[in-house]
DNA sequence: GTGAAAGCGCTAACAG
DNA sequence: CTGTTAGCGCTTTCAC
């Protein structure tokens, strides 16, 4: 393993000018370039990129966590992350949290460190206060409302997100609805679980606890919630999911069991994932691409940029057969 | 931003004592241990990984290539690796390369420039030739057969998986079998091809050029397919997919069109993926996480460890109501 | 138990 | 256009 010293000297040059063709810098004499080539070729030199980072500085390297890398909607947004940033040749650390916070933490450090130079936060549990001391080290941004203005967020509105849903609902007619969303404790679960009960209670609508689900990820899960309702004495006529797949989840099973999509059950989305349109579900959808959108408000802060910290994503119903 | 350096004159210690401090080193006087934790709250001091790494020469970082970050089989393979290794606090540096030979060398060069401690092959389409020069640069992991001995494997016998479920087919009566099966470049999709060709002549199978689809990956690509199939003048009465999502849309769509699966026509899928249940797939399936095995093979290897290069999956046909 | 000194490998400001 | 020199921040032998 050779290094650039050993470069210099077998082409009989300083180490910088080494460095120079290296980096393609300013304009190096024909010869001396070609004698550095050479002896690149005959040591099998390789670069050490830890020295380069440490020397510049930076790593081109950025930080993604989400709550659960193979969710459908995470990994959605880590590959287009991935693929945005991979234009401006930066890699992608991606860690998953479980949404456990001390997980978070120790992904936190990475930034703190200089392992990474900017964070993208795909789902967080951590208190403001924490999200606000990190900031001090680095660029962040995140794929969810926070309370920190520290930042750059990218988000939905959810409440209104649930207050679409519930309109359209009873638009339909409905005055029966159930409710499950993913972990309450996530940003977008506090929100829409909030959100919803709200009006739940404005608008007066029927309730029973038994309606409502937490935790609720895949479409397996989707299979369960749905044999849940259906076992139920006196079960809602319809009910707003947070997930897509949970949906779909629901829907197959529901229709396994004869249960007529909307007529006996309503069921509206979020996401409008690829499936929603195989299986027909009412979806509602950002108008947007968060992880586009996110790592370009990144890749511009960490080009020392301004950028609005407050990007909110427009969303819209798109009505399919399953209300 | 502080320095050991400015640590160890604030504490009046020498840099190496407080490193000490700092790596649980030896034991270190307990006077001169608190002035070291002392100067380190005052001074804010936080460690920089990239010097580091560069001293040390490693990174606690291993690298994972893929064709698609957001394909459900990889981003479970990613989910897997990642809490695998998370147990030994390494991070996952992670890279889509959508089966582009160019990306993976730029990948490949992590490992050569010494980011990653070591890499797992998710997929790859790089000659063996690359594979083995890159062998040389540290260790390395496939999650797919590959004619490199130089890196460790661990694989399924696609050769024997589709003969399993060709052999099943046939089994149920079926002599028109057609296939679906992703890249046709990749390692699985070539075997995949070529033994199930192998097979239809064999067996003298019935064929027809368009009962046969590649580059097909999702749920919507099976929806085409199945669309494509139904409209034939004489379609197969049974396929071979190399996906279970594929293979649901397949199902998907054909159910929707009023075609009895299996009747009509027989379905069979690979990987077991949760939504097989749910669409009650016939799928066959590995009998290891090939995930947790590719990790702790790498992760030994780090270590300096031995292991069998050579790691073959067993695979289990699971039968359900699509065949 | 502690420190001096020599790396790890590269970059960049500065002078010529 | 090129070399000198001073870093980047930490680890680790080797003496004391």
């Amino acid at each position: 393993m050779s290094n650039i010293t050993q470069i210099a000297k077998r082409a009989k040059v300083s180490r910088t000018t080494v460095s120079r063709v290296l980096n393609h810098h300013s304009y190096v004499n024909a010869e001396k370039r070609e004698a550095v080539l050479k002896a690149i070729k005959e040591l099998n030199y390789v670069p050490n990129l830890n020295a380069i980072n440490l020397s510049r500085g930076k790593t081109n390297v950025i930080g993604i966590i989400v709550h659960k890398i193979n969710h459908p909607y995470f990994s959605d947004l880590i590959e287009r992350i991935g693929k945005e940033f991979d234009k401006h040749n930066y890699s992608l650390l991606v860690h998953q949290s479980n949404n456990d916070p001390k997980k978070e933490l120790e992904f936190f450090n990475m930034l703190k460190y200089k392992m990474i130079d900017g964070l993208i936060l795909g789902s967080s549990v951590s208190p403001t206060s924490v999200i606000d001391e990190l900031s001090y080290f680095g660029k962040i941004v995140s794929c969810e409302y926070s309370k920190s203005n520290k930042i750059a967020k990218v988000y939905a509105n959810h409440e209104s997100s649930i207050k679409m849903a519930v309109d359209h609902l009873r638009d339909q007619g409905h005055q029966e609805i159930g409710l499950c969303i993913g972990s309450p404790q996530s940003g977008v679960g506090t929100t829409r679980k909030k959100s919803f009960f709200n009006l739940q209670k404005e608008y007066h609508l029927n309730w029973r606890d038994d309606w409502y689900f937490e935790e609720r990820y895949t479409i397996e899960d989707g299979v369960e919630v749905a044999k849940e309702i259906i076992g139920q004495p006196s079960r809602p006529t319809a009910m707003v999911v947070g997930s897509d797949h949970v949906a779909t989840g629901i829907i197959y099973e529901a229709k396994k069991q004869g249960i007529k999509i909307p007529e006996e059950l309503a069921i509206i989305g979020f996401g409008n994932q690829p499936i929603s349109k195989i299986v027909e579900l009412t979806s509602i959808n950002p108008m947007i691409e968060a992880g586009e959108t996110a790592a370009n408000l990144l890749y511009s802060m960490i080009q020392n940029q301004d950028v609005p910290f407050n990007n909110t994503i427009e969303l819209e119903l798109i009505k399919r057969k399953s209300t």
